[in-house]
RNA sequence: GCUCUGUUCGUAUAACGGUUAGUACGCCUGACUUUCUAUCAGGAAAUAGGGGUUCGAUUCCCCUACAGAGUACCA
C-alpha cells in the first residue's frame, strides 16, 4: 500500500460534536499507527449554513485534545487548499466530464415543481424518487431536446446536474468495520452533485476532494454509508476507481437514555457536556457547555471516546494516546451503536487525576482558582491537590467542594452540628482550641498527636472529637484528613476558624 | 413506505463453532477509615424470539421482532 492519508472533515456549521471528535480521533490514531498523515479538510459548501467560528472552534478543539492535523487550512500542507469553498473551480470540472461522458445530466427542475412531486407521491402513499423510473417525466437533458437544453442554459435558467446511475445494477461494496454490503442500482436516486449555485454537493466535492489529496481509507459514521454507494459510482464514473479509498463506517453514538443517536440538545437536556468546548450560539438553547469547561481532562474524554465503538481486546481500560496509537485497529471497530455513559466518562477522568501528579494537578487547578479570586501560593496548591485528588471528579470540583480552602465556610452541616455539638462541653473545646494554639510543630502528624493526648487527658472518643474539628475546620463531613486539613490551613486560620464556629455551633444547637 | 445497518448483564464490551459466557462502569454487601473518597474482598445482573446447518451454536444461514441511519439544490 502506499502512504496511508486519512481525513476529519466537517462542515463548520456549528460547534464540533463529540460524535465528530470521535471521527476524528479514529482518523488520527490510524494515521499515526500507520506512519500516515492526518489532515483537516473544512467542508463549507453550504453558504446557508455556514456559522463563522466553527472553523476556529474545530480546530481549537483539535488542538485542546492533542490531536492535530499534519495538514489542513491555517495549517498548511501539498494538497490545498483545504477548505472546499477555495477549491470551487476545480468542482464543476469534473461534473462537466460527467456530463460529457453521459453519466451525469442537466436537471431544470424548480424546487416548487420538485416540491409538486412529492406532494403528489406522497397523496398516493408513496415517496418520490428522482430516480431512472422519474427522471424521464421531469425537466432535464434526457427530456428536453439538445437545443431547448442549450437554449435554457444560454438564457441563464437555473440548473442542477444529477449523476446519472445505471440501471439494474447490483454494487458491491466492501467496508472495512461492515464486511461487504450490497446495493441495488434501481432503488439509489439521481444525486444532484452540482447544485443551482455553482457549488458542488457534498459528493461530488467530497470524491474529488479525496482524490486529489489522495486519501486512502474514508472514516467516518455511519449516517454515510447509504449514500456510499453514490460516492463509489462517482468513482466508477471518474475512472478514479483503481485508486478509491478503503472505507470504514463508524457506529454511531446513542443518546444516554431513551432512543435516537446523541443530539446537540441532549446536553443540556441532561445536565452533560456533548461538546468538547463550550459555544455560545444565538440563543440559550444553541449554547453548550463544552467537557473542558465541566472540568475534563482532554486525555480523559479521549481514553472514554476511544472505547465509544472500539476496544482493544484486552481488559486493560486506561489508556495514553501513545498506547491507544499502538493498540488501535480498524478491525476491532465495532458495529453497534454504542450509548453515551456519562458515569463511565465521569470514571475516566477521575481515574487520570489520581493518576496526575499534585504539580501537575496544581499547573491545572491555578487558573481555575485565579478565577475565583483567590490568591495562594503553590507551595499551598500543590498540598491542596494531594489533599483533594481522590475524592474529585472533575477539576472544577477542587475549587468547588475544596472551596473552605480559601474562603471561609459559607455553611455548616446543620445536621451533623446538631448531633455532635453539646454547648455544656464548649469548655472542653475552648481548652482543645488553646492545646492547639501552642503548637510549634503544626505538621499532619503533630496536630495528630495533639488531639490525641487532648482526647485522652478528657477521656473522648473520635466519634466525640474529630467530627467537631471537622466541621469546625472545613464546615461539612466530606473531605480529606482533618489533621492534614488543619496542618495546611496553618494554626491561626484553625484557631480563628474554630473559635468562630464554637459560637456558630452555640447558635444553631439553641434552634 | 422503501433502502441500508445493527441486536451478549442497566451501560460499554470479551469469548479459533466446544468456557462455570469473562472484564469494566453503575448498583448491593463487607473490610479499611474520625468523614467523604480511594483501595481491597464478595454479590446480583446478559447471548431478543423462532427455525435451520452441526456431534456441538453467543459465534454460520433464514425468518420475525425491535432499534438506528438514510431517503434535501445539508453535510
Amino acid at each position: 500500500m502506499q502512504n496511508l492519508r486519512v481525513r476529519f472533515a466537517p462542515s463548520p456549521t456549528g460547534a464540533l460534536h463529540i460524535g465528530g471528535v470521535r471521527t476524528a480521533l479514529y482518523n488520527y490514531l490510524l494515521a499515526k499507527k500507520m506512519g500516515g498523515t492526518f489532515i483537516l479538510r473544512i467542508e463549507d459548501t453550504d453558504q446557508a449554513r455556514y456559522v463563522p467560528g466553527a472553523e476556529d472552534y474545530i480546530i481549537e478543539a483539535l488542538r485542546w485534545f492533542g490531536i492535530m492535523p499534519e495538514e489542513g487550512p491555517g495549517i498548511g500542507g501539498d494538497y490545498g487548499p483545504y477548505r472546499q469553498s477555495e477549491r470551487k473551480s476545480m468542482y464543476g470540472k469534473y461534473a462537466q466530464q460527467l456530463l460529457d461522458a453521459g453519466r451525469a445530466y442537466y436537471a431544470f427542475d424548480s424546487a416548487e415543481e420538485l416540491q409538486a412531486q412529492r406532494s403528489a407521491f406522497e397523496a398516493r402513499k408513496e415517496v418520490f424518487k428522482y430516480d431512472n423510473n422519474t427522471r424521464s417525466s421531469m425537466n432535464n437533458s434526457l427530456t428536453l431536446s439538445a437545443d431547448e437544453v442549450k437554449s435554457r442554459i444560454e438564457r441563464g435558467d437555473d440548473y442542477t446536474v444529477r449523476l446519472k446511475i445505471p440501471k439494474d445494477e447490483t454494487l458491491r461494496i466492501n467496508d472495512l468495520v461492515r464486511g461487504e454490503v450490497n446495493f441495488q442500482s434501481n432503488e439509489l436516486d439521481d444525486k444532484i452533485i452540482l447544485k443551482s449555485d455553482g457549488m458542488p454537493t457534498y459528493h461530488l466535492a467530497n470524491i474529488v476532494d479525496d482524490h486529489y489529496m489522495k486519501i486512502s481509507h474514508v472514516i467516518r459514521g455511519e449516517e454515510w454509508l447509504p449514500s456510499t454507494a453514490h460516492h463509489v459510482y462517482l468513482y466508477r464514473f471518474l475512472e478514479w476507481e483503481d485508486t478509491m479509498p478503503e472505507f470504514a463506517h463508524l457506529p454511531l453514538i446513542l443518546k444516554p437514555t431513551g432512543k435516537g443517536k446523541l443530539g446537540k440538545r441532549d446536553g443540556n437536556k441532561f445536565g452533560i457536556p456533548v461538546f468538547p468546548l463550550s459555544w455560545k450560539g444565538e440563543t440559550e438553547e444553541d449554547s453548550f457547555t463544552g467537557f473542558r469547561e465541566f472540568g475534563f481532562d482532554p486525555k480523559a474524554v479521549l481514553n472514554f471516546l476511544a472505547f465509544l465503538g472500539w476496544n482493544p481486546g484486552t481488559e486493560q481500560e486506561v489508556f495514553t494516546l501513545d498506547e491507544l496509537i499502538k493498540a488501535f485497529s480498524v478491525e476491532k471497530i465495532g458495529k453497534s451503536g454504542a450509548r453515551f455513559d456519562f458515569d463511565k466518562a465521569k470514571w475516566f477522568n477521575q481515574q487520570y487525576i489520581i493518576a496526575s501528579s499534585n504539580e501537575d494537578l496544581a499547573e491545572v487547578v491555578r487558573p481555575l482558582v485565579k478565577e475565583k479570586g483567590y490568591e495562594v501560593s503553590d507551595e499551598f496548591l500543590v498540598a491542596f491537590c494531594g489533599l483533594m485528588k481522590e475524592r474529585v471528579n472533575f477539576y472544577t470540583d477542587f475549587v468547588e467542594t475544596g472551596y473552605y480552602f480559601f474562603e471561609p465556610i459559607r455553611e455548616y452541616d446543620a445536621k451533623m452540628v446538631r448531633k455532635k455539638w453539646k454547648t455544656e462541653k464548649r469548655p472542653v473545646f475552648e481548652t482543645m482550641r488553646e492545646d492547639l494554639l501552642n503548637l510549634d510543630d503544626y505538621s499532619g502528624l503533630a496536630v495528630e498527636t495533639c488531639i490525641k493526648s487532648f482526647m485522652e487527658k478528657h477521656e473522648l472518643g473520635f466519634g466525640a472529637v474529630l467530627p467537631i474539628l471537622r466541621l469546625g475546620v472545613s464546615g461539612t463531613m466530606k473531605g480529606p484528613s482533618v489533621f492534614d486539613m488543619m496542618s495546611l490551613l496553618g494554626k491561626e486560620e484553625v484557631n480563628a476558624r474554630l473559635a468562630k464556629a464554637y459560637d456558630a455551633f452555640d447558635g444553631a444547637q439553641a434552634t
